[in-house]
DNA sequence: GAACGATATGCAACACGTTGCATTGCAACC
DNA sequence: GGTTGCAATGCAACGTGTTGCATATCGTTC
C-alpha cells in the first residue's frame, strides 16, 4: 500500500513518466523505498482508477510517446491524511544475513565470515555514495530548511543505519576469526 | 523463501511444534525475521514434503496433541548449503518514515514531528529490551565462543541498528522542531 | 542492414506476507 | 454453567513483490 504514497512524493516534487519514476527509484527515494517499473506501473494504473493522479499522453521527438502524470487534489489531500496517520506497528525486520549468523555453526564458518566481509563491503560502499551526495547536494546542512532538509534528513537516516551496519559486520568478523583461531 | 531457513536453525537449536516456533518467533528469533503462525504451519508442510524435515505426532496430558518437527539429514544439508550461498543483492529497504519524512512539506510538520517520536520511543523500548538480554544471557560477552557468541553476535547486530535509529530520530526532531520556530 | 542499448509501457505467473476466520481441548474464574 | 484464555492447528482470500517475458521507437555502432 506504502508504494503508492512513495510514488504520489515523488509526483509531488515533480510530475513524470512511469519510466522517469523508475529512473527515481533506482536512486534517490528508491534508497529507501525499492520499487521495479513493474511495480511502479501497476501502481500508476491502481491510483489513477482511485483518482489520486491524473494522465497526459505526450508525445515525443525521436522518442516512444510518454504518460506524464501529476498528483490531483484527491491524491494531495490523501497524502497528506498519510504522513499525519500513525504508521502501523512497523519495522518487520527481516536481515537474512542475522539468520545466517544464528546458523554459522550448522554451516561452514569460513564461509559466514566471507559473507559477511561482501556484506560489510557493500554497506561500506553505500555509505561512501551517502556521503558523496551529502557533499555534493547538501554541503552547509546547518543552513537548510524546508523542503531540502527534509531531504538531508533523510539522506541522515541512511548513512547512520549504514554506519551501524558497518561497525556490525566488522565487530563480528573480528569476533568469529578470533574464535576460529582460539576454539573451534 | 528465506523463512524456511530461519525455522531450520531455530529446530536445529531445538525440536518443537509449529506453535512453539510461533513463540520463538514472538521473539529471540523473531526479532531479526519476523513471521506469523500462519506463514509458519504453511512452511512446516512445505518443508516436509520437501524432506528438510520429519515430523513426530505426541499426544499430550491436559493439552491438545501437537507435532513435533526436527531437522532432517537433507534439511541439514540444505541449511548447510544455503549458509554458505552469497546472499542475493540483499536488503530491499523499505522505510515508510523515510518516505513520510521526504514528504513532510506536503503534510503537516507537527505530525510528522510527532510520529518520529513515537518512533523514537519504539526504538528505545527495542534497545532497552536488548540491553536487557545481553545483561541476562551475555554477562561477559568477551568470553563467548561458538553458537553463543553467534548468538550474541546478532543481538549485537540489533543494538547497532536500534541505536543509529535512536539517534536518527533525536537529530530530526531537533532539526525539524529548530526549523518550525525559524522558517516555514 | 543487423545488432545493441536507451526510452517507454505492459501482462502473466508465481512467491511471499497479511488478515480474518474456524476448530478442538482443557483449565480457571465468576 | 458460561465466559475467558491458552495451547494447538489450520484454511481461504487478498495484497504486495518478484521474475520472466513481450512490444515498439529511435539512434548508434559494427
Amino acid at each position: 500500500m506504502s508504494l503508492e504514497y512513495a510514488i504520489l512524493v515523488s509526483l509531488r516534487e515533480r510530475a513524470g513518466s512511469g519510466y522517469e519514476l523508475a529512473r527515481r527509484f533506482d536512486k534517490s527515494i528508491g534508497y529507501f523505498w525499492a520499487a521495479s517499473h513493474q511495480q511502479i506501473y501497476r501502481s500508476l494504473k491502481r491510483m489513477v482508477d482511485a483518482g489520486w493522479i491524473d494522465c497526459d499522453e505526450v508525445a515525443q521527438d525521436k522518442r516512444p510517446d510518454k504518460k506524464v502524470y501529476r498528483v490531483s487534489e484527491d491524491g494531495a489531500a490523501e497524502l497528506a491524511r498519510w504522513i499525519g496517520e500513525p504508521a502501523t506497528p512497523s519495522s518487520t525486520t527481516r536481515n537474512d544475513l542475522s539468520v545466517k549468523l544464528r546458523g554459522a555453526s550448522f554451516g561452514n564458518t569460513a564461509e559466514v565470515i566471507a559473507e559477511m566481509t561482501r556484506h560489510r563491503d557493500m554497506h561500506a560502499e553505500r555509505l561512501e555514495l551517502y556521503r558523496t551526495l551529502e557533499q555534493r547536494d547538501f554541503p552547509v546542512p546547518a543552513r537548510l530548511t524546508g523542503r531540502e532538509l527534509h531531504q538531508y534528513l533523510v539522506l541522515l537516516g541512511g548513512m547512520r543505519v549504514e554506519e551501524a551496519f558497518l561497525s556490525w559486520c566488522d565487530e563480528s568478523i573480528k569476533a568469529l576469526e578470533n574464535d576460529g583461531g582460539e576454539a573451534s
